[in-house]
DNA sequence: CAGAATCCGAATCGATACTG
DNA sequence: CAGTATCGATTCGGATTCTG
């Protein structure tokens, strides 16, 4: 796991559970990597950056990274040349299916009416 | 709407709504603000900072006026001295009350996992 | 192909002190 | 009571460049 949701899970109480969630699925591109990790089972790298319409490989990397410290996906390393890397959602990280779908329900019901009363 | 998230709701594709949920609740003592005003109907902003166990005045000042400038909260001032403000959930505040319980939910599942992991 | 190294600007959280 | 002002320290996302 790593520092930065280390210690929001320390310093967990019961009140405030939900930051917990926000800590692990907080980062930038990560609801979209466990979303499409969950659509297509395996993703290597460049699919991965290519789905996600190229993010800069420094940040794709570190989301990858924290996920995998953080206990959501795995990576696997076939050492070949030229490289091959899958990823793939850990059995925790396909728990978060349901909060993903939640959260892309309210995300939707939000944008849209921010939408409709910027429009009106 | 503030900025932040303006942005956020303007660049918004289908394939990353949950990130229009996490940036608009994303903020520091934003879930527990939602959470008790869901409670409580209505709090003071002196209720509001003890029952958070007193984050500073500056810090849960502007997550209020941000919860207030997304439009999940309403800020009823009552001239008088001394001051008096109220804050409670609006019409679309309430309506993440089902995806606050599933944040809520899945983090309470992934902290509890982590320290069984830690304890073994 | 799958990244690592370096650098940067912006945003955020928090401590401290002060005020109408 | 309900904030505001000022200041650090940290973190984060991204651009650019380079490599086994």
């Amino acid at each position: 796991m790593r520092e930065k949701t280390e210690r929001i899970v320390r310093e967990w109480t019961e009140s405030c559970d939900a930051e917990v969630s926000i800590a692990v699925l907080g980062g930038a591109w990560k609801p979209s990597i466990l979303t499409l990790l969950g659509e297509h089972e395996v993703l290597r790298f460049g699919e991965l950056g290519r789905l996600l319409q190229d993010p800069t490989p420094r940040v794709l990397t570190r989301q990858l990274r924290e996920l995998e410290a953080d206990g959501l996906i795995t990576r696997t390393v076939y050492r070949q040349v030229p490289p091959k890397v899958e990823y793939r959602l850990s059995e925790l990280g396909a728990s978060a299916g349901q909060l993903l779908t939640e959260l892309t329900r309210w995300g939707t019901l939000y944008a849209g009416r921010q939408r409709t009363a910027v429009d009106a």
